[in-house]
DNA sequence: GAATATGTAGACAGGTCTGTCTATATTGAC
DNA sequence: GTCAATATAGACAGACCTGTCTACATATTC
């Protein structure tokens, strides 16, 4: 069934984001989720390949979220506010589509792993490309220092807002980028 | 002895931070240093109290590296460009005295622990204040809002460098802040 | 030289981990 | 009703984990 599989890619990402991957045991999902061992074993053939597709769905989740916010943007210099708007309701916990925050999944599980080669780290550096593409997409026409700035800082945001328990980075954040935009226009 | 105690937190600390901490166990570092269990817990009365002990010692010696890059800078105006080449060169590892990048030890380590109360997690926390401090510190006549922008950057830049594999996020944050902080002069 | 502190080596307890396997139950297609 | 696919429950192997303990060795101090 693929029911199943869903429910465990669900329990998992739920279990690993909120534990990280290494404290959280196959017979901890299960209990949660109360699938059969048997069952997950001839879904994923390994923890690993499970780690993966809860990777994989975290992703899509968070580009979804992330488009949603950005499409109700108007304007490209409504981009920035929404965008740091958004992490900043996530952190705050005001915003419940990424779940309880306990920081970016990805980073997480990157720290986890000490391999940068392994199909895991792979997979937290492409998904970090693909957010950088799509906040280029939606920024056509805005200078690439402001969207080096604007990863960079986002980045900074979601790290100070888990390690640091900062809750102002992003309003700081949105000042900044502003002072930065409006260099280039005088 | 002290030199036993010494020897378990330079190994220990040099394997958690290659590795993470929940995947090194006490018998690895035993192994590597050679000594004895015994002694490792005359020394540390459990893993959490020597884990607390390496991110003490990462402490010290990465604010005697700070401090050290911050001194060499003449003039405040040259803090930032100091401040993120020393960056840069810990990420491309030309930079020894940090080891081996594998990202901010204390950002892994708050990776792995789900509770933000935790004496790990607190000491996380304290650590990324003390920079704020220090970075402070060595600004005196700067805008805050600028002291901001490199606090959150540095962190963007040391995430982005791990994850992302990006070795070039030092060198655009300083160009960033540089047209940030002739916006204040003009 | 005796006493004390500090070290080594490693067995052991009791728990956890991943992954395999057996035996049985349920479900849907025909 | 029968067959095949898919599920459950959970014992089990073999490895690893932290932390305790015994027995013995070495070094320092008086």
């Amino acid at each position: 069934m693929n029911q199943k599989r869903q429910l465990l890619i669900d329990t998992a990402l739920e279990l690993f984001y909120m534990y990280g991957v290494n404290s959280i045991g196959i017979n901890e999902i299960l209990k949660v989720s109360g699938v059969a061992k048997k069952t997950l074993y001839s879904h994923f053939e390994s923890k690993e390949v499970l780690i993966l597709a809860t990777l994989e769905q975290r992703h899509v989740i968070f580009i979804e979220w992330l488009e949603d916010k950005l499409q109700r943007a108007n304007g490209e210099e409504n981009i920035v506010p929404k965008l740091f708007e958004a992490l900043e309701s996530w952190i705050d916990n005001t915003d419940h589509k990424l779940g309880k925050f306990r920081g970016c999944f990805f980073i997480n599980t990157s720290a986890e792993f000490s391999d940068p080669n392994s199909a895991i780290s792979l997979f937290c550096r492409n998904h970090k490309g693909r957010i950088h593409q799509i906040i280029t997409q939606y920024m056509p026409n805005t200078n690439p220092m402001i969207i080096d700035a604007i990863c960079i800082m986002k980045e900074g945001v979601i790290t100070a807002g888990y390690v640091a328990n900062d809750h102002n980075a992003a309003k700081k954040s949105i000042k900044i980028l502003k002072r930065l935009r409006h260099s280039f226009e005088c």
